[in-house]
RNA sequence: GGGCUCUUAGCUCAGUUGGUUAGAGCGUCUGUUUGACGUACAGAAGGUCAAAGGUUCGACUCCUUUAGAGCCCA
């Protein structure tokens, strides 16, 4: 291979320059795009899709990062890798935002009506939906953008509206008028799951009910009071003592003045309040079951943006439901039937979209009955076909399936997919089918859409557009999601996955850490503690965000998250970047040869090559346990204090010599170890390594390290006494090391080395010289201490560093002192293990032997450290 | 109230079936323009592994209890 001029390689690594060339580089050679190909085995990563109304979070970082590792992996392992990419509709986000967008410029959606709406709907997503695909470009990330997915897609929105119809058709979909969560800043039903709990500080009212018919009141309490304007009874135990002799009787209701009956239902607890509840089924979930039981009369007093309707006194109608609490309030005080108010921790559900308290609400709503199609979904988890990474998820997923309830589907909003029923105008007959009626202008169509997870659900089969496609990649391999998602898409999309393909929709779910700030708190837009990737990005480089996060992230910890750490990864692709450069320096001078690269190798090239192997063997065990963590922590040691550390210093020896070949041999052999390394390192850095990797050698266009093949580990390259001598070495390098940096001796500073022992060899002395900075090293068995020497003892070596006019004696004397007093702590522990007749008959005998060994080495250590600090001179 | 997770160096975390002289990164201290890198190199200091009890010849690791932190579900 020619020499190349590599002068103008800069000192720092500037990934600004690298990421986008690459990126474009490989964009352009579409090396990522994926086909049907019976020769390779697929391996198919479906992405989480972002929604279209979303900016790139740390989080994305994080799960994206995930994603293309797995998926680069795999790509060089010589799998058909196909990460496909696209975007959530996002019913409500998106028409909240939307909606917004057109007030801004005056527009006011219910005059424009639906289908215009939905107009500007698609617009606004032509012109921003893409944003956060963008973005995710510049992390590196190798989907396949040919099979770029969006929900309303016509051939997805399809498959949403096919499944509806089958369900329906199956009778696992129903409607029904039914108690559900109500989101009035939406005006929309929402899933249980999108109601998130929050403990509040609220009061606790007493109210007084007085009985008809005589002057005795009975005491309520509540933490709603607007809603005793719906109340139709009283409950109390039937075991209740204090109140038996009411049963039957009526109260009436103060403000309404509508006479209302006392009931007894076992489910009121006689411990909480006074014992007696009021009971408002139209407005309360456990009230409206209690309604059904004692056939009450069931009177919805709200509109649909929680705002009070006519069925209340007028005087309180059409106002805001907190409004309407403090005039019920003011209302009862003046009637002299505020019994007391107490304060009361109480937990409020709100809206996860809305952010406003959810009101219990009685409308008619489309729901999925989920109980037959949980079964078979708990199963495939339960028989190990799907795994979860930490598995301890599973916990929580079996409970959840396990008390599952149905799924309220139904929205009403106007941008997503459009339930596929239309009712009869005349007889109300209901149709159902992809294709709405013939006589169209005889039936209406159903007025809602579908929760948007009752399009994502069918993510992992319906990204792929033919037969021939979904038997070829489906099952997915690998989803990697957030754990708050669990619910919401992971399960309903193995139920999905069951019911509507007969099979799992992917083999593993990977469930990411989640990103916090330096204080643990949640990253959010409120406190603004939440860093723009893309500054980070512009900041540190691509490769440097993703090496930072992922180094940071064990399996199931979360992560503490601060840019300033991303420095991590950035002196890491320096530190990478400035090996490549030595390299490539030495190129310019010295001719490669793939014909001399396992020509004139000693035990460090051996002990590197057993290194490298041992690397991968450790390396592709923890991608297989999905230690993503790990498995960078064990590249990086590799990288940095193997091959930079100890390798590089190593050879510079042989580098700068005068034999032709034997330099030529190394810098080949080296290069093509530093070419493994950057093809281990790829799926975590894949712009560094494509730049090196196209630097170390000449490639062809088109040619990436990111479709090369992935290194094999070989059993056969590992050299146990190679690496059995690296230690030796390297224990005597350290100890000389340590002898200058305890006694201060300047490393400009001259100094001789004399080591007793029979074990030292000739080939090995170079490297103590050059790595330990000695002048001349004498090694001989029968070698006697020279006068004034520092001493270290390790084993097989006693070494002697002469010091004549540098040495402190006492400085000395304290050295080894403190060196004796660290063995025989030690020592005192295995010795009251040995003497322990248990120990002994009871240990495996190799445990035995191992600290027979060790005991024997440091009795031995010890006395030589003794004597020599005896004879201290 | 039920479930899950966590508590190891100043900070953030590793520690895989019980046997290591308990590790890493950052931070700290000392020294260094050594011909890739000061975004670096060399060396050092720093831990009764939350507490108590139990099992065992042996516990950071397994069991029980307690205390504290966080998350999920009701």
């Amino acid at each position: 291979m020619s020499a190349k001029n590599f002068s103008d390689i800069p000192k720092a690594y500037n990934p600004s320059d690298v990421e986008d060339k690459w990126y474009k580089y490989w964009y352009d050679h579409e090396l990522y795009h994926s086909e049907v190909d019976y020769s390779k085995k697929p391996y198919v990563i479906p992405i989480p899709p972002p929604n279209i109304t979303g900016m790139l979070t740390m989080g994305h970082i994080l799960n994206n990062t995930l994603q293309d590792i797995f998926i680069r992996l795999k790509r060089m392992q010589g799998y058909n890798a196909c990460w496909v990419p696209g975007t959530d509709h996002a019913s409500i986000a998106t028409e909240t935002k939307v909606t917004k967008f057109l007030e801004e410029k005056g527009i006011d959606k219910y005059k424009i009506g639906r289908d215009e709406f939905l107009k500007h709907c698609q617009e606004w997503r032509k012109e921003y939906g893409g944003i956060i695909i963008q973005q995710l470009k510049k992390l590196g990330v190798s989907c396949d953008w040919r099979r770029e997915v969006f929900t309303m897609d016509d051939q997805y929105y399809y498959e949403v509206v096919k499944a509806f119809v089958d369900l329906y058709k199956e009778g696992k979909i129903y409607r029904g008028y039914r108690m559900v969560n109500w989101d009035p800043a939406n005006k929309s039903a929402i899933s249980d799951e999108e109601v998130i709990y929050k403990t509040v500080n609220s009061k606790l009212w007493h109210f007084k009910y007085p009985v008809v018919g005589s002057d005795q009141f009975v005491i309520v309490a509540t933490t709603r009071p607007e809603t005793m304007l719906g109340d139709t009874a009283v409950a109390v135990n039937p075991e209740d003592e204090r109140y038996k002799h009411l049963i039957g009787k009526k109260v009436k209701l103060p403000v309404v003045e509508r006479e209302i009956p006392i009931i007894a239902d076992e489910y009121v607890d006689m411990e909480f309040g006074t014992g007696a509840v009021k009971v408002t089924p139209a407005h309360d979930v456990n009230d409206y079951d209690m309604g059904i039981r004692h056939k009450l009369q069931f009177i919805n007093i709200f509109n649909d943006d929680a705002t009070t309707n006519k069925n209340v006194p007028g005087w309180l109608q059409n106002q805001d439901r907190y409004e309407v609490r403090k005039k019920v309030v003011a209302k009862f005080e003046e009637l002299g039937l505020l019994h007391k108010i107490e304060d009361y921790q109480t937990k409020v559900g709100y809206s996860e979209r809305g952010n406003v308290p959810i009101e219990p609400y009685l409308s008619e709503q489309w729901f999925m009955k989920m109980d037959e199609l949980a079964k078979p979904a708990t199963d495939v988890v339960k028989e190990g076909l799907i795994r979860f990474y930490p598995k301890h998820w599973e916990k929580t997923y079996f409970h959840w399936m396990e008390n599952i309830k149905d799924w309220c589907i139904s929205r009403q909003l106007w941008w997503g997919h459009r339930i596929p029923v239309w009712y009869h105008k005349q007889t109300n007959e209901i149709y159902c089918d992809v294709n709405p009626p013939k006589d169209i202008e005889n039936w209406k169509q159903d007025e809602d859409v579908l929760d948007t997870w009752a399009s994502s659900w069918l993510w992992a089969h319906a990204i792929f557009r033919t037969e021939e496609e979904r038997k070829y990649y489906y099952p997915t391999n690998t989803l990697v999601t957030g754990p708050d998602i669990i619910f919401f898409w992971v399960a309903r999309m193995i139920m999905a996955g069951m019911h509507f393909m007969k099979n799992i929709p992917f083999r593993n779910v990977y469930f990411t850490s989640i990103i916090r700030d330096a204080q643990g708190r949640k990253m959010s837009k409120s406190l603004g503690n939440s860093p723009d990737p893309l500054d980070v990005i512009k900041e540190y480089g691509a490769d440097a965000l993703r090496f930072t996060v992922i180094y940071l992230a064990p399996l199931g910890q979360d992560v503490l998250f601060s840019t300033d750490k991303c420095e991590l990864g950035r002196n890491f692709s320096n530190k990478i970047w400035n090996a490549g450069r030595f390299l490539l320096m030495n190129k310019e001078s010295i001719k490669t040869d793939p014909a001399l690269s396992s020509k004139h190798q000693d035990f460090a090239d051996e002990w590197i090559i057993s290194r490298l192997n041992k690397t991968l063997i450790q390396f592709n065990k923890a991608m297989d346990e999905f230690e993503v963590n790990n498995a960078i922590k064990i590249v990086y040691s590799f990288l940095w204090n193997d091959y930079c550390d100890w390798y590089v210093e190593m050879i510079k020896g042989r580098l700068y010599g005068d034999n032709d070949e034997v330099k030529s041999a190394v810098l080949t052999r080296a290069i093509s170890i530093f070419e493994d390394a950057l093809k281990i390192l790829h799926p975590f850095m894949p712009f560094l390594t494509e730049e090196l990797w196209q630097l170390t050698n000449e490639r062809e266009k088109g040619e990436s390290i990111s479709v090369s093949e992935f290194p094999e580990a070989d059993e056969k390259m590992i050299h146990e006494s190679a690496e059995k001598e690296m230690e030796f070495v390297k224990d005597i390098i350290t100890s000389i090391r340590n002898i200058r940096g305890e006694m201060n001796i300047a490393p400009s500073k001259k100094i001789n080395a004399f080591i007793k022992s029979a074990s030292v060899k000739d080939h090995q002395i170079d490297y103590i010289k050059k790595l330990a900075k000695v002048e001349d090293v004498t090694a001989d068995m029968n070698l006697t201490k020279p006068k004034a020497s520092a001493s270290a003892v390790i084993s097989e070596c006693e070494i002697f560093i002469p010091l004549e006019g540098l040495i402190d004696l006492e400085v000395e004397r304290q050295r080894l002192q403190k060196e004796i007093n660290r063995l025989e702590n030690s020592l005192a522990g295995i010795e009251k293990k040995l003497s322990n007749e248990k120990f002994v008959s009871n240990a495996a005998p190799e445990i035995v032997e191992k600290e027979r060994t060790k005991q024997k080495d440091w009795l031995e250590n010890i006395g030589k450290l003794k004597e020599i600090l005896k004879n201290l001179n």
